[in-house]
RNA sequence: GCCGUUGUAGCUCAGGGGUAGAGCAACGCAUUCGUAAUGCGUGGGUCGGGAGUUCAAAUCUCUUCAACGGCACCA
């Protein structure tokens, strides 16, 4: 039998050779780092035989694939240890994720954090124990028979459920034993002592909210020491970037009880905020929109017929239209309320209203129609999450109405526009997906194909690369969704692009085409930041709340070293406000080391430091945050250099 | 909404049935200082809300609210 290698080199073997002996035959030190074999393309244990021509590799535990499968076997190990100290407990499910693995068990008292250091210390005792993987393939109903005896009722639905075609392999390790499509490395000892348990959660069986809630139990793996601690020093790292965090230090914002998901953004919070808002205002002017704003609360007859109470009732707040009672007494309202009014989740069905008005000519077409719309949505409590998920956000919206001819074009210059904001942020780590067809959609077929294919086609001629979402489109259309990252790698969807084949024909809109007959328009909604929210959320992370100057909320402070040159520093400021620029004046009583220390804290990214030599001179000490040199310049050179350096990229 | 954890001064946190603590911040006084913390002093709390157990609750129990970590949700 042949054996073809990565590098095109052949050798034949014996039929029933193992990987193991494959890479001994290589080299003893190849044999001694492998954990597995790729045999055309799928990975195996070592210990399998192989019994026909092949391609292999053979998987160090050096390799990426090396490092996936420590972090798989840690996850069993866990799982092991688990039921040797916790017995009665179910097992499940245990992946490999970025990072690390979990693992989910059914468990009627959930595990507390304690639990996690006596079940690590188990695991440590299971892997120098030095236990052997060994790969069985069972009977489908006896495997199913096993783990039910064994009360293991998630494991044998697993197995029930398995394709048919499959082998139900079972892998023991000593004298504990789990269902696993495997493959795992030869022994508990190639798994190496470098993994952390890092929290407890709560999961449903198979991702269902209606089935069990399971105990999930997450961990990190890595190959050495070294990559472990340089990984928790990195979380530790990320976490000093929390938006929330930094909200709270700088000043931007705050939320309370009261209010909840609900932003109060103050002073400096709200200066971001506003020039993000006068930035994408310019930028969609320049590319022909128009900017609306339309009422925050509007009648259910309107939410019925666009179809937002059918589909999205639960995510809205709904105001009874009657007035309340006076007396302390009794119920909130005089009379039981008949007709309801909602708080808009959304600004389509209010934008159709104003296209609706008047007759449209194909001609007019596109109408690019924009708000910077305040939008309510009664999400879950537990998915409240700082200012990523808020319940009161706002949207930079806009619909375009637009012929179907027009929606490739249309489609393209967005993604463009998107791109040269998002690049002026500095975001470039942006991941496409194109969420095609749902099973339950509106509209044809034909016109299904015609708009993916437009957005398919629009990302290619840009050069952009996407991933599909199949089924994941909304019912009246496909859409794109921009993802960005945040400071722990956690993703969250920024901007978004739908077609809508439906909102316009349910809202009665029409234009005159060129044939003289009525046509319902194409509907684009689109936002590029998606939410100020989460928007400014994800940027206070990226910059670690070390703003580009155009967003600083205090862009400089005037800083005197003794009181000498108090007057000197009031009058720089004085000038520097008058031209509109977002300066501070610290003239307490305070050392310089002290001033210094305190708005580089705040983050503040230049001070101009006056003392007596500068104030004689008619010039400052340019300090740059984090910088250690000044940098002596005149007034004038200094202001002049300072306003260019604070002018937004648009 | 579900599972778990946490709520003590403006902030960060200690305490854990018997008079409420620290550092920073604030305020006052002194200090006039050259690029990341000057010194001394003063004030500050219904210990998230409600109920219960107890002679006595910040501490124990129940309940409720919020935040945090996940899950589910995110047209």
């Amino acid at each position: 039998m042949t054996v073809t290698f990565p590098d095109g080199s052949v050798r034949s073997y014996e039929r029933g050779i193992t990987g193991l002996e494959i890479a001994e035959s290589i080299a003893k030190s190849l044999a001694k780092a492998a954990v597995a074999i790729e045999v055309d393309g799928t990975e195996w244990d070592l210990s399998r035989p192989l019994h026909k021509d092949c391609t292999v590799n053979i998987i160090k535990r050096e390799s990426e694939q090396g490092l996936a499968l420590i972090r798989h076997d840690t996850a069993h190990v866990m799982a092991q240890a688990v039921q040797e100290l916790f017995p009665g407990t179910q097992v499940t499910i245990g992946p490999v994720i970025e990072n690390g693995f979990f693992y989910d068990f059914g468990r009627k008292e959930p595990f507390s954090t304690d639990d996690l250091v006596a079940i690590e210390k188990k695991m440590h005792d299971i892997i120098d124990r030095g236990e052997t993987f060994e790969r069985e393939v069972w009977n489908r109903d006896d495997a199913i028979q096993y783990f039910k005896d064994k009360g293991e009722m998630f494991k044998a639905e697993i197995i029930a459920d398995l394709p048919p075609q499959e082998d139900v392999s079972v892998y023991k390790q000593g004298a504990w034993l789990d269902l696993c499509r495997g493959p795992h490395m030869p022994t508990t000892k190639h798994i190496g002592h470098a993994f952390k348990l890092t929290k407890v959660a709560g999961a449903y069986w198979r991702g269902d909210s209606d089935k069990a809630m399971l105990t999930r139990i997450y961990g990190t793996a890595w190959r050495d020491e070294k990559e472990l601690e340089a990984y928790l020093h990195m979380v530790e790292e990320a976490e000093k970037r929390d938006h929330r965090k930094l909200g709270k230090e700088m000043d931007l914002f705050h939320f309370q009880e009261e209010a909840q998901g609900s932003v109060f953004w103050h002073p400096k919070g709200f200066t971001i905020y506003n020039q993000l808002e006068n930035y994408i205002r310019r930028r969609i002017h320049a590319r022909g929109y128009v900017e609306v704003k339309t009422p925050q609360l509007i009648d259910n007859k309107l939410w019925e017929k666009s179809g937002h109470w059918g589909k999205f009732r639960e995510n809205m707040f709904v105001v009874p239209d009657v007035v309340p009672n006076t007396d302390e007494e009794g119920s909130i309202f005089k009379e039981e309320p008949t007709k309801f009014m909602a708080i808009k989740p959304m600004n389509c069905p209010a934008h159709v209203q104003i296209f609706n008005q008047g007759i449209k000519s194909y001609r007019d077409l596109p109408i690019r129609m924009a708000e910077m719309g305040c939008c309510h949505r009664n999400e879950a409590h537990g998915a409240l999450h700082g200012l990523m998920r808020v319940r009161q956000m706002t949207q930079d919206d806009a619909h375009i109405f637009c012929r179907e001819d027009q929606i490739l074009e249309e489609v393209k210059a967005f993604v463009q526009l998107f791109y040269e904001v998002y690049k002026d942020f500095g975001f470039e780590d942006i991941h496409i997906r194109l969420a095609t067809r749902p099973e339950i959609r509106a509209g044809e077929d034909a016109i299904w194909d015609k708009a993916e294919q437009a957005m398919a086609e629009a990302l290619e001629t840009l050069g952009l690369a996407f991933e599909y979402s199949p089924g994941e489109g909304a019912f009246y259309g496909p859409k794109y969704e921009f993802h960005l990252k945040d400071a722990i790698g956690r993703s969250w969807q920024m901007g978004t692009c739908q077609l809508d084949f439906v909102l316009p024909a349910r809202l009665d809109s029409h234009y005159i085409g060129e044939d003289g007959n009525k046509h319902h328009p194409v509907m684009i909604h689109r936002a590029i930041f998606g939410t100020f929210e989460r928007f400014i959320g994800v940027l206070i992370e990226s910059f670690g709340g070390k703003l580009p100057m155009w967003l600083a909320p205090v862009q400089c402070v005037i800083a005197s070293i003794t009181g000498d040159a108090n007057d000197y520093a009031q009058k720089i400021y004085d000038r520097m406000f008058a031209q509109g620029l977002r300066v501070a004046l610290d003239i307490r009583n305070e050392k310089i080391n002290y001033k210094v220390r305190e708005h580089s804290l705040a983050k503040v990214p230049v001070m101009f430091v006056v003392g007596q030599r500068e104030a004689d001179d008619n010039k400052v000490a340019i300090r740059r945050l984090g910088g250690k040199d000044q940098d002596i310049k005149s007034l004038d050179e200094a202001i002049e250099t300072f306003i260019n350096a604070c002018k937004a990229p648009y």
